[in-house]
RNA sequence: GGGCGGUUGGCUCAGUCGGUAGAGCGUUGCCCUCACAUGGCAAAGGUCAUAGGUUCAAGUCCUAUACCGCCCA
């Protein structure tokens, strides 16, 4: 460590030395002791599509605040890090690169795509871990994962094959949200809801055998019509009556198909008739099964119309509409086409228009797996803050809808079935386990395929917190750190990622994975947008944030800018203002240490000294200190960090700083080698105290700094937590805050007199019984008002009005007399002082009513108590003013 | 259609047992005072979206409305 201490803190060099120095050290690896019970986080492991933005800062933000606060309690303490190999979303971004070289996918075949994509998670991944390190997360590197890892694509084919076997997966044909640009299914939660323009386009279907008669229905796809096989209407409408049981003609197409009745029809809609096309439509589907209607696919994956489209057969989805509704209307049976707004379906990943589409995939029974789940938050074994996501998880589960997990894309964990020639499937977790069955039952030359499909990618995800400690391995770190403690992410994957640990969590352990669930708000720009890999924008790397402030700045920015579950925008200006603070805290331990004298060590002890022999700004800080602690302690637990992280700014910022180490001046200039003593040691014990709480929020700063102050352990880090449940000294504090009001009082009216700031002026103070409070502290007072203390006139009351004198009267009723000779101009010092008087008067009548009110009667004793108090301290001040304003001729 | 969040000084936001509103930035004035100009001192600036209600007392609880944003269907 360097001994000296420039007089501005360099960050970049510190921050990367530091994070060596710890990881060499080894205090990100916990030891594993079985007699503590351990706090454990896993990592939300950031796609490996991309380099990491601001958002995911956040994450660092808060669950390395958690991990070192733990740490420093003395907890065994692991924080687990990885990356997740994101499916869809890589093979997107790596099909994106390649098609800037002009190559396909299907060109390059599937071995060789597969490839690139291993190379693109080699560059990226490995861009992650630098942008973690840099932000000074204490993660164990040793226990680093990735989902893709061979033991964690064991767990993806173990969970699997288990719940193949309990009856939980299963496949079959359904309707599924099918993304015509991926050419593959994807599950509910990936299609994204945005309404647009459209048209409500009006069809005439002729009724068979009743020549000019026709009945009319209202879609927003007309293309869908191909594969219409029915008509509904509701059964009540009696503009329908007479159709129901009829057949209509399908127009272009000229099929037959029944006019039926159900009544999840909405007669308000369109004309209250409705084409039914049970495989592209999902409320059409329900009908279809209901009425035992025909199932007819129009579209091929790409969605281009298939044969069953008969003449439009190879068109385009959208190039199909148009010619339908081109023919129709020559034909003379498009009614009318009306502007209509309508929620479309999109894919999340890239914002094709979903096709719903009867297709052969896999799905999760998700029934069983929610039921648990919602029982564990509801008893509260599972807590979630903020508290209101609660209801919000409780909705999603409670609705929850059967899981679609197989994918159609080449990069993910191949699904672990094969089929033989006959069709029968065998699930096992490798290929000779499917073979071993696949002989017994089919004899020894059976050849088997395995299914080309790969997994959803959060299907892996959800095992994280147990695939990562080594399931289905019986591990040693499994049983310690399982279940973990905290799971902290955005509060925009809790349904994606949270929800499905939960499930697949007590499914496969048969045990919650966490305990709680803290929930982050989203970054965003300044403009409000939200920061997105897809939507990288120049400024987003938090490394380029770090090269102009600092890792710590940027996280303690976040810290304090993010109140629980509400969303912040990224401000180069607090990130700043947090800079300056780190800045602000070095001087002040510049300071601190460059006063301790010849024996410095001597101030890593800390042995209290008798209450006596401090100062009163020695005991003032002290209890201010421990109401920090106390205060800190509280709002850790409550997961309130960025109300924490205000208090330890204002504490250092302007009570040790602004209030104290101006007030040691004068200890540490004086000759008084006890008094000296006392206040070195208090200057190094409360900033080492103060550092401790701040350095889960800021690592770097605090641990150099610490590691200048005298000191015991070789490192911050690993230092001891300061736990609440102190003692304050209130009444130290009132007597040093009236000192601070009476020198606020004093600069104030020098500010307003223009007085040279650096000229010791005279004063005359009547403090009533504080007198010889204030007597004590006569050196710290002037020093601190810049009076001249040979000047000052400390009395209890004041007996003869100094002439040619500034004169204010304090809220607590203290008087102040300035004599400025020449500068006063009685006129205004009478506005002044009748402004002030109206202003006390106008208080105490208020106060008077409300203590003349029910408010006496009803209100607590205490409440009570204080406005009595206040409205005599007023009443005093009243007389006080009086006389002064009298005084001025 | 259902649900959630927001609306507080010029800007960005805090404010969790209801007791006469806080911060940072910005603004104004003074100061390179022996830790810090990434600084110090002082000051101005808010009927807490609107309308009702509960209460001795409401930014804080309840109801409704408006606008903004999000989630689910």
């Amino acid at each position: 460590m360097p001994s000296e201490m420039p007089k501005t803190y360099d960050p970049h060099e510190t921050e990367q030395r530091l994070y060596e120095w710890w990881e060499a050290r080894g205090y990100f690896t916990p030891k594993i002791d079985p007699s503590r019970k351990p706090f454990t986080i896993v990592i939300p492991p950031p796609n490996v599509t991309g380099e990491l933005h601001h958002g995911h800062a956040m994450f660092v933000g808060f669950e390395d605040l958690l991990i070192r606060w733990h740490r420093m309690r003395g907890e065994p303490t692991l924080w687990l890090p990885g990356t997740d190999h994101a499916g869809i979303a890589t093979q997107n971004v790596v099909e994106k690169a390649l098609a800037k070289q002009g190559i396909s996918r299907k060109e390059l075949g599937r071995e060789e795509f597969v490839k690139r994509v291993w190379e693109w998670k080699a560059e990226y991944g490995g861009m992650i871990t630098r942008q973690i390190r840099r932000l000074g997360a204490s993660v164990d590197w040793t226990r680093e994962r990735f989902t893709m890892d061979e033991q964690l694509s064991l767990a993806v084919r173990e969970a699997f094959v288990r719940m193949y076997n309990k009856g939980l997966i299963y496949r079959g044909p359904r309707l599924v949200n099918w993304c015509p640009r991926d050419e593959s299914a994807i599950s509910d939660l990936e299609v994204e809801h945005e309404e647009v323009q459209g048209n409500l386009w009006y069809i005439k279907y002729p009724i068979q055998d009743s020549p000019g008669e026709f009945i009319t229905v209202a879609t927003t796809r007309p293309e869908t019509m191909l594969g219409d096989t029915a008509v509904a209407v509701h059964p009540e409408d009696e503009r329908y009556q007479h159709l129901i049981g009829k057949t209509a003609r399908l127009p272009e197409l000229d099929r037959p198909i029944p006019i039926i009745a159900d009544d999840t029809v909405d007669r308000a809609f369109g004309t209250g008739a409705v084409k039914v096309t049970p495989a592209h439509d999902p409320n059409d589907y329900d009908m279809g099964i209901k009425h035992n209607l025909p199932f007819i696919n129009v579209m091929n994956t790409d969605a281009t119309i298939n044969e069953n489209g008969g003449p439009y057969a190879g068109l385009d989805r959208y190039a199909a509409r148009k010619q339908l509704v081109a023919d129709l209307e020559r034909d003379g049976l498009l009614a009318k086409i009306e502007p209509h707004t309508l929620s479309v379906g999109t894919c999340q990943r890239c914002h094709t228009v979903i096709e719903p589409l009867i297709s052969t995939q896999w799905f999760v029974k998700t029934g069983p797996l929610a039921e648990p789940s919602i029982e564990v938050v509801r008893s509260g074994k599972i807590k979630i803050v903020p508290q209101r996501f609660e209801k919000i998880y409780y909705q999603w589960m409670e609705n929850i809808r059967d899981w679609c997990i197989s994918r159609q894309l080449w990069w993910g964990h191949r699904i672990p079935v094969w089929y033989a020639p006959d069709g029968s499937m065998f699930c096992a977790v490798d290929e000779a386990g499917a073979y071993e069955q696949a002989r017994a039952k089919l004899g020894p030359d059976v050849k088997l395929e395995q299914d080309p499909d790969v997994l959803d990618t959060w299907f892996s995800s959800g095992l994280w917190p147990f695939s990562t400690l080594g399931w289905p391995q019986d591990t040693e770190d499994l049983r310690y750190f399982y279940p973990t403690s905290v799971l902290e992410t955005g509060y925009d994957i809790l349904f994606f990622w949270v929800a499905r640990m939960v499930m697949l969590g007590i499914e496969i352990m048969g045990e919650i994975p966490f305990d709680t669930i803290y929930l982050h708000g989203i970054m965003r720009h300044t403009d409000g947008t939200k920061m997105s890999k897809s939507d990288f924008r120049p400024g987003d790397n938090p490394l380029d944030v770090i090269a102009d402030y600092s890792a710590d700045a940027f996280r303690f920015f976040i810290i304090t800018s993010a109140s629980p579950g509400n969303d912040v925008r990224i401000n180069l200006d607090k990130i700043a203002d947090a800079r300056n603070f780190a800045n602000k805290i070095w001087n002040a331990a510049r300071f601190a240490i460059s006063n301790l004298g010849d024996h410095p060590e001597q101030y890593a002890n800390w042995h209290k000294p008798d209450p006596n022999a401090l100062s009163l700004a020695d005991r003032w800080i002290l209890s201010r200190a421990h109401g920090l602690l106390n205060d800190v302690n509280a709002l850790f637990r409550e997961y309130r960090f960025n109300e924490a992280a205000q208090n330890l700014y204002h504490f250092l910022w302007d009570e040790y700083c602004d209030w104290y180490i101006e007030a040691s001046k004068v200890t540490l200039n004086g000759g008084d080698e006890a008094a000296k003593h006392n206040t070195r040691a208090v200057l190094v014990h409360v900033l080492e105290h103060a550092l401790r709480l701040l350095h889960p929020m800021m690592p770097f700063v605090t641990e150099e700094i610490w590691q200048h102050l005298p000191h015991h352990g070789e490192a911050l880090i690993v230092a001891q937590w300061p736990e609440g449940g102190r003692t304050t000294a209130p009444a130290a504090e009132a007597d040093f805050e009236r000192i601070m009001d009476t020198v606020r009082a004093v600069r104030n009216a020098r500010s307003e007199f223009n007085v040279e700031p650096g000229k010791r002026i005279a004063a005359i103070v009547a403090v009533g019984e504080h007198a010889a409070t204030f007597e004590t502290e006569r050196a710290v007072f002037a020093s601190l008002a810049r009076l001249d203390a040979a000047q000052l006139k400390i009395v209890e009351t004041v007996e003869v009005k100094p002439e040619n004198a500034y004169s204010a009267v304090l809220a607590s009723g203290i008087q102040l007399y300035l004599p400025l000779a020449g500068m006063i101009d009685f006129e205004k010092e009478k506005k002044r002082i009748t402004a002030e008087l109206d202003k006390a008067r106008s208080d105490a009548e208020r106060t008077t009513a409300k203590l003349e009110s029910d408010f006496a009667q009803k209100a607590p004793e205490a409440v009570v108590a204080r406005e009595r108090d206040r409205l005599s301290a007023t009443l005093e001040r009243i007389n006080k003013l009086q006389e002064q304003l009298d005084g001025l001729k």
